[in-house]
Order: structure tokens, then C-alpha cells, then sequence
DNA sequence: CGAGTATTTGACGAAGCTCAATACCTGTGG
DNA sequence: CCACAGGTATTGAGCTTCGTCAAATACTCG
């Protein structure tokens, strides 16, 4: 379903800080894409233990990967914005074994997992490109590991809104160290880990400590570098800048 | 350097988990090795920071991923034993964002990074695999998030016990539900994000209730299912089973 | 045996959870 | 325009899990 203004271009305009991208790649991953769909905010985009036959790709929105626990706690695992092939890794793993849901409006494009598949077999280039896209992810996941392991509570909410920021920025959704991010504190101590109770005081302390404000849904930070030392942020596992060993030998 | 005997059985004992392996394409495998190497316990195999141009298969041993904090606390963020391509998406992604440690002596097969660029333009299905193998160490990360976030002490244990059985298993390397395991309770306590004190109460705990031994490096599980259920434990995420979608449309 | 490492135990403190209540905010109907 | 309802944010108090500190015991290997 490609049309004049290509639908995936969040995603390339995201790949494009990987590598660059032949106009004839761009075609191909705008094709791909087999329709469009819109969740409303709480529903679930992919269900656990289902082995869907398209992966997801989020144009607009925020999404969230998550996990249940037997007492019903949801654990999210990973925050996702637009550009982000939130499920990709469904076309090879099967089934699912986590949820993905909507939390806010999305809107998203299906690429079959079959046109994934010619697309190994077509373009290696391109197959390398959303491999280092699945890799970005597991990089991300390796690092909120380590701040559930190891940062305390403000420190962890300092590293995540670190990560969000130059996320979004990268895609043009933050300037002048501000950007929205729609989330209530539940949801939020649901991606650190934490009581309700605990979130909203270290959202607090964050206030208090004057490196960042929230209000609404709009985040400023007021202090990157104090920030960026409280959560002990790197961005490295982000890969902003351009990687090598995308283009073949 | 191939010879008569492959050198990557580990991994083609693996791969084979997932889909059949053509004759060719394990050929193509054994000849990616470029040399072996050894490391002793404690060695870093592979240091944050640095842009290897070569991945490292382990062949046997038992290594981990890391990252250190800036107080110096080392927060192990997945366990690799023989088999485990421990650094694939290194490949891809440069320089690494974290570091990978040999927690007793490691025999590693090194793979050119140009060799694995000319498989994804030669070899689409064993592409294919290779992703696979990086998505499903994804998974685990994101299970270790999971368990980090939302289970107690003890449960956790329990989780990666359950965890190492079902993979050391798969190559043959646990039966009668006990297996060796040759770390000690400090690099336990990094794995799990506890203090060493409160691993070894844990420890104990579960040893109490009778639901494993440990005794040296051999873990027997004595209650699987109570061990499974305290750790809320799903394999679903470690893709024991054949998997889809590998087999070219 | 002895040094070094690993495990175990006890006592106390800190981070964060639960319960419970209150304030706030936004949209809706009267 | 106001009052209300339902969700969200905030605050307080007591409690649990787990960390820290310190010491004792056990194990390993030369």
C-alpha cells in the first residue's frame, strides 16, 4: 500500500542515522507495508503467547512492551515511539512472549512476515539494517537491566528521561531540552519498577532537585548535565551516530 | 580452520533447535572461524568501548555481559555458556555498550565480521538463524528485566535456575535435573542485583524449602514444579521448541 | 599449616512498599 | 456556571525487603 508520501518514513527517516538508504531500499520498505491500523490508548497491539503473521510498525504514538506477573503486576520492558518496528523480532520468534500495548492513540503500519522474509532474500543490505534495528532494542532492554539492577529509583527515572529525550529527538519530537511525553505516573512506575506511591515522590524529588519540571504531560530538563549524572547515563547503547559494517564488504 | 571434527557443533547442536541445517550451510559455519582463542576465569573477552572486527562464539565455559556502574558495581545482564554466540550483534553494532567476562576458562571460536556481512549476502536462511539467535538472547533480556523488576530474592533465583537447567539442557549438559554450575554466590549476587549477603540467604532459602541443593557447582533441583511456579517461570522466551518462519517462503 | 577466598550469621539501617486519606484536575450533565 | 464523578497526583504512617557492616566459619591450594 505505498502512496505518494511514503507511511513508513519514520521508520527510514530512523534507519537513516544507521546507514544510508538507496531510494530503491526506501521502495521496498513502503511496500511492505500491507495496511494501517489505530488502537485506541489501553488496547493491546500484540498479545502474548499469539504468533501474529505481520510485525508492527508505529507511526505516530507511544507504545509499550511489557510482561505480566502471576499477582497481575505489569512489568514494561521497553517504551516505543514512532519510527519503532515494535514487534519485528515476531516475524522469526514465535509466539510472542510479551504484550505490546497502546498507551495513547497509535497508529500503526503491518508488513507481513512473508515480505520479511523476501526481504532477506532480496536485500542484505536492508536485512542488515532491521537486524541493527532489533539489535538497538536488545541494547535497550540490556540497559534498563542494568538500571533496575543498579540505580536507585530517582536515578533510574533520571536515565529514563535521559533515554526519551534523545529518542524523541531524534525523530524531531523534542527541542529545547522539552518534549511530551503522555504517560500517567502509574504507567511510569509500571517501566521502573516501582509502587505509584515511590513514583511520585522521586518524580518529586526530580522537581525539588531542580533538573527537570513536568507538568501535564510536558517534561523540560533544566539541568542535562546533573541529569544525565544522576542516572549515569551513556547514550552509546542508543546508537546515534552512524555504524559501520552496514555496507557489505 | 575448519578440520574433520567442526569446531562450531556448540552452536549447530543449537541452531538445529530452531530449523535443519543444510550440510552446506554448517560448512559455511565451520569455515567463519577464523581462530580459537582461550581466556581464564576473569578475563574480559570482549571490553565496552572497543569496536572488535570479529565476533566470539563460545565453544565452552561460562561467560557473562556486564556493565559496571560508577560506583563499581558490576550488573551481569546474561549468562553464556557453550554454544552462545556471546557478541554476534557486535557485528552490527559498534562500539560495544557493554563488556563480556569469562567466569572460568573459555575456549571461543572467532568469527570475521566480514565473513558474517558476506553470509547475510550469501546465505538468507542461515541470516535468518543467526537473527533468530541475537532475538533470542532479546528475549532473555527482556525476561532478566521481568525478574528484576517484579520478583523477590528468592523467586528470582529460582527463575534463573530454572533458566540455566533448560539451557544447559539443550546441549546436553544437565540431566536427572542437576547440572554444574561453577560460579560463585558474588557473581550470583551480580546477576541478580542483590547483595552478596542476601544471595546467600536466599540461597539457603531455597535449599530450606527443599526445592534444589547446591553443593559446590552442582545445583540438583529436587521440586520442579514448585521451583518453576515460585519463580513464575515460562520457557516460552527461550525457544526451546522448532520454531517458524525460518524456512525461506 | 597458613593465606586467601568463599560462605555464613547477626545486628542494624535505608529504600521502597502498602494502606489510607486527601487534594486536584477534567469532562459531563443539570 | 456549578456540582459531581472518575481518574490522577500527593501526602502521611507504619512495615517489609533488602543493604551494610562486622565478624566468624569453612574451604582450597600451595
Amino acid at each position: 500500500m505505498s502512496s505518494s508520501i511514503p507511511t513508513v518514513l519514520p521508520l527510514v527517516t530512523k534507519l537513516r542515522n544507521y546507514a544510508a538508504l538507496s531510494p530503491q531500499e526506501e521502495q521496498v520498505l513502503d511496500e511492505a507495508v500491507a495496511g494501517i491500523r489505530e488502537y485506541e490508548s489501553g488496547q493491546d497491539i500484540v498479545v502474548e503467547g499469539t504468533s501474529p503473521n505481520h510485525s508492527s510498525l508505529l507511526l505516530s504514538g507511544l507504545a509499550g512492551r511489557f510482561n505480566m506477573s502471576v499477582e497481575g503486576k505489569r512489568q514494561i520492558t521497553s517504551l516505543h515511539i514512532a519510527g519503532d518496528f515494535v514487534d519485528l523480532h515476531s516475524f522469526l520468534i514465535k509466539p510472542m512472549d510479551h504484550s505490546i500495548v497502546a498507551l495513547g492513540t497509535c497508529r500503526i503500519a503491518t508488513v507481513p512476515h512473508a515480505t520479511l522474509t523476501a526481504i532477506t532474500e532480496q536485500h542484505p543490505r536492508l536485512t542488515r539494517l532491521l537486524w541493527l534495528n532489533t539489535l538497538i532494542d536488545a541494547g535497550t532492554h540490556r540497559r534498563w537491566e542494568f538500571c533496575l539492577g543498579t540505580l536507585q529509583g530517582h536515578q533510574h527515572l533520571a536515565h529514563l528521561v535521559c533515554e526519551m529525550y534523545l529518542r524523541l529527538k531524534q525523530i524531531s519530537q523534542a527541542d529545547n531540552n522539552s518534549f511530551h511525553l503522555p504517560i500517567t505516573q502509574g504507567v511510569l512506575s509500571e517501566c521502573l519498577a516501582q509502587s505509584v506511591v515511590h513514583t511520585n515522590r522521586v518524580v518529586q524529588q526530580l522537581r525539588a532537585e531542580n533538573v527537570i519540571s513536568w507538568e501535564r504531560d510536558l517534561i523540560t530538563i533544566k539541568d542535562w548535565d546533573r541529569l544525565a549524572e544522576m542516572g549515569e547515563f551513556d547514550p552509546t547503547y542508543l546508537r546515534m551516530p552512524v555504524s559501520d559494517g552496514l555496507t557489505a564488504a
